[in-house]
DNA sequence: CTCCTTCTGCAGCGATCGCTGCAGAAGTGC
DNA sequence: GCACTTCTGCAGCGATCGCTGCAGAAGGAG
């Protein structure tokens, strides 16, 4: 602490290339290839770096990868977020359904969700990666869980509903898109199909 | 061709253990940690054989995992065969959906669905096996497809109703069941889910 | 018994895995 | 200029990957 101005830029050599873009080079790699799929030769060259340049700037693989999650979570899964703040429970699971057909159907981007296809089983050695995706959809369902459970404190559902129910069938209906769309199921089939399912709300 | 008996076993050393056991525990192995999860030291430690044994009897990895694949289908995964023979499409699609909840759920086995977590991310050297599974999975829709197709030409589904979208519904709420036993997901609330889910059929 | 075929155990192939030691390059502070 | 810190390129670590050559074992045919 102190009045000191420290104008000066960080000690030391510069990083050579731009952590934020290799960052998100790594992510889609991970998406495409899954965590163990994704070799650090496939990645470094794919971010344009030397293994070296990748260890000293993100750990190990491991580590890249979580930070790769932040990222997805706060880049392509940030709909998730956003449909939170519709102000009915129908608006809430429309936009959680249209954000992930749209999310995972993007030309530009691998299809299929990170948090699905990252590390749905592994290896002995992949454990901790795949029980921090578990972590990740059950973070999603509980955020869904409790967003519903104020809809029907707040009379906008109707007070026999189970927002847990109604949370897991909108979360499982999410995964399986997610799921369609690595297979290559297409972006209108994906959202036609999600209009349908929410024509009947909430659940008889 | 002819009249020869022909009553001798085969010829040469005979196999000194159950392919159609090694095979099962092979499926076991597959199912849990997926394709590229699973070491050929995994698999042939877990089937009680030798390297050499296993290329001999099964080629390779890939061919191995391709009758497991085979395995799993006429098994665990038969509950779709005998769901289409289910006098409504209701019926075919209530049972689809129990079918999967229990065999992504049942205790002895790993939780989750073969076809849908044995490889759906790969590097680039597995994309042969997730092409399989893709069809796999695209097979299973097309059958549910025509399933219901033949139910809207008996008069069984409403004229109006599109198959596909009906069929596509029910796969990806399926694929997204797997998801979510493969998260560890409890066998009971996913079927309440699913009875919930067909109480609106079919689909307003 | 000898031939022939097939299966098994051992040992090891080249390739790739994730990861690191080391020396030099490229900056800042003095 | 020199010291200090950080980053980079090269080269290579031990471990594991899928897979195979080879010699011997274990059966039937004659």
């Amino acid at each position: 602490m102190g009045v000191e101005t420290n104008q000066s830029g960080p000690i030391g050599r510069p990083r050579g290339f731009d952590a934020d873009e290799a960052l998100e080079r790594a992510m889609l790699v991970f998406w495409k290839h899954g965590y163990e799929g994704a070799s650090t030769a496939c990645l470094t060259n794919a971010m344009g770096i030397s293994t070296t340049s990748m260890y000293a700037a993100f750990g190990n693989k491991e580590k890249l990868f979580r930070k790769v999650l932040e990222r997805y979570t706060e880049g392509p899964s940030a709909y998730l977020v956003r449909a939170m703040e519709e102000p009915t429970a129908l608006g809430v699971a429309t936009a959680i359904l249209s954000g992930v057909v749209r999310t995972t159907t993007r030309p530009a981007h691998p299809h299929g969700c990170l948090g699905v296809q990252g590390a749905l089983t592994v290896s002995d050695s992949g454990q901790e990666v795949r029980d921090l995706l578990v972590a990740w959809r059950n973070d999603g369902y509980s955020r869904v869980r409790e967003r519903f459970q104020r809809a029907v404190d707040d009379g906008d559902l109707p007070p026999q509903t189970d927002p847990g129910l109604l949370a897991r069938y909108l979360t499982t209906f999410a995964f399986g898109i997610a799921v369609q769309a690595a297979s290559g199921v297409g972006r209108d089939e994906l959202q036609e199909m999600a209009d349908a399912a929410l024509r009947n709300w909430p659940l008889s």
